[in-house]
DNA sequence: CCGGCCGGTGACAATATTGTGACAGCCCCG
DNA sequence: CGGGGCTGTCACAATATTGTCACCGGCCGG
């Protein structure tokens, strides 16, 4: 699986080696030597993954990664943070920034691209482009459109990502805690109970064709996506 | 609610990455790179819960497990299994040997957080996500549902695990204390009493189809969840 | 036939969990 | 630089679930 990964790396030896692997294992590289040549990278097109140095000129690795993690559109992509340290602590406060995992230098090409791996297996399993319809509720990712009983409905992108997971997985229970992993990213911070609203959220736009009654409530586990009526 | 975590695991980088989350969620981290340290460190001192790699280098995790299991001192201790997706077949046997829980890797932090503060809380774990049917009862945990006859049922989360237990422990008396133990989770202070009522209003929910008869009282023993009608 | 157990029940008050409305921060688009 | 659209969090309201009791009624051994 070829991906494009973004390497922020200010040294250009070290850069080039990791590059070179990358490629040689079939991905794209974007290379960039300052967090903030990176962060117009990212803003220009999202790569898959984010391989970024801890100590950089200027903006940090983790003040990159903070800023990343504060924008919406660009919460969701993997981080893998390089640095020469290896203190607990450090890895602690990287984690807290965001970062996904954690590779110390120096490393072998074969640890990294197992990391990577790694990172991007986790990540959204199964996202297909085909359109999913339910009960006359009808979900379109290639289009990016949702519509209820022929009537168009106005999501949010969260709202249309949860309800593109939900009705691709209906009948069965997910916890918050899978939800937040499979919609927000594993790697998101944010409270239980922000899955509640947004799924109130979602509820009230279906409301007005009663298709609001496919998202149902499982008490004590968590949400599920069902034709059947509750029991 | 801070607590001590041995974490067996014998690739460094997972283990490491481990450790830092953990961390970072407050609690106190004890390494282990193969099972013979793990062992060493429990008798030292008792961690409260123990994260166990399947796959060991030398002793494997469920051998310790086991071992851990036969010794009256650990024997106690939370065990959660870490094991690779294709390894998962093997989550019975794990289950067999006394795992409290297991974790499929590749996994989020927040879903090994959310397992752990389960195990913490002596939370009994449900083992299986297959659905079980008896005499036109069906239970589904996966969709979280019960139908009798075809009819939806609707129950809470207690009787939903009570259920959910016999079920898949039948043609067997099950004592009071027992299914405490094994439904509400070993460390609960309740009424022996409340066994029954809870029994009532499982019982009350499957009247309406009959299927209330599969629950069998055994007078001066406890009770049995039974196809055969009543000796 | 008579207590003494043991399990069945209905009612309750305490809890736990989920639904909602409001709000402040951010980003993007004029 | 102002407004609108989204988001994540709260505090609070609305419900559902739970654990206990007290009270019954049946079964059993004496």
């Amino acid at each position: 699986m070829p991906a494009h990964i973004l390497v922020v790396e200010d040294e250009p030896a070290i850069q080039a080696l990791i590059a070179a692997n990358l490629e040689r294992a079939g991905h794209v590289v974007l290379r960039a030597l300052d967090a903030e040549t990176g962060l117009r990278l990212v803003n220009e097109a999202l790569p898959d993954l984010i391989l970024l140095d801890w100590m950089l000129p200027g903006m940090s690795g983790i003040d990159l990664a903070r800023r990343l993690r504060a924008n919406e559109r660009t919460r969701s992509v993997p981080i893998i943070m390089l640095t020469a340290r290896s203190e607990e602590q450090d890895k602690v406060r990287g984690l807290e920034t965001g970062a996904d995992d954690y590779v110390t230098k120096p490393f072998s090409p074969r640890e990294l691209q197992a990391r990577i791996n790694a990172v991007l297996r986790r990540r959204a399993p199964q996202m297909t482009e085909d359109p999913v319809e339910v009960g006359g509720l009808r979900i379109d990712p290639a289009s990016h459109r949702v519509s209820a009983g022929g009537q168009p409905v106005n999501l949010g992108p969260t709202e249309f990502r949860l309800l593109h997971f939900l009705m691709t997985h209906r009948e069965r229970v997910h916890s918050r805690p899978q939800l937040l992993d499979q919609v927000w990213g594993d790697h998101v911070f944010v409270e239980e109970r922000t899955v509640d609203v947004h799924i109130r959220r979602l509820r009230s736009a279906l409301e007005a064709t009663g298709h609001d009654a496919l998202i149902q409530t499982v008490r004590g586990s968590g949400y599920r996506f069902s034709a059947m009526p509750a029991a």
